[in-house]
DNA sequence: CGGCATCCATGACGATACTG
DNA sequence: CAGTATCGTCATGGATGCCG
């Protein structure tokens, strides 16, 4: 317990998107290329495929390509992914609350 | 639940190093600047210094001076900092064992 | 549709020196 | 002891254009 593991963790969730995604690959179960991007604003493209290369290379999310024209691939979490969940549900809710922290310091410094 | 509040989260664990100096006051209670220093290795006095007032402006940790010659500077995590631990732990658990899964894949290439 | 290649700006991070 | 201050770097992320 005196070295720090939680590198690795963050290690994965780190990057201004990964997180972004992965909350999306929870929520919808299966979703396509352009559903992620619309459904993150602000991404570009880049950093959409790569986000996702990592993602897949860390076994978080997987990737189904369906050999057709338009092509279409699809991309969901793995099993193993899914162990990443309670960890995103946490600092969602932290996250969350801390907004109100925010609040309560802002309108203390107030008075 | 659509919109993603991890962020929030993130941006306060995100940096090279605040993770491990968190990870260091949640299990000493109290430091001092060179007792971080020490106990993280490669740190430098810049970042250690930086990564604690971000967490200071954040009331995660709390910055206590002892007016006195040499000086003495001493950290803690704030009661309210106290609140990631959970994040932290799950965080450091999870990492230990993606090891063991990246292992888990690597004996599985070799056969 | 789902990319990849290229170029570029920014800022996080680091090395070093100095200070009350 | 516990910091500033300054300068340099390198990776991350962003904009744009092309492709099967």
């Amino acid at each position: 317990m005196t070295t720090c593991k939680a590198d690795t963790a963050l290690e994965i969730l780190i990057g201004k998107w990964k997180h972004k995604i992965l909350f999306q690959l929870m929520t919808h179960e299966v979703l396509r290329f352009n559903e992620l991007k619309r459904a993150i604003p602000g991404i570009t493209q880049k950093m959409l495929t790569s986000q996702l290369r990592e993602l897949e290379q860390n076994d978080i999310i997987e990737r189904n390509v369906y050999p057709q024209i338009p092509p279409k691939v699809e991309y969901s979490m793995t099993e193993y992914g899914q162990s990443l969940r309670p960890i995103l549900e946490a600092m969602h809710e932290w996250g969350q609350n801390h907004i109100k922290h925010l609040e309560q310091a802002y309108s203390k410094a107030q008075e």
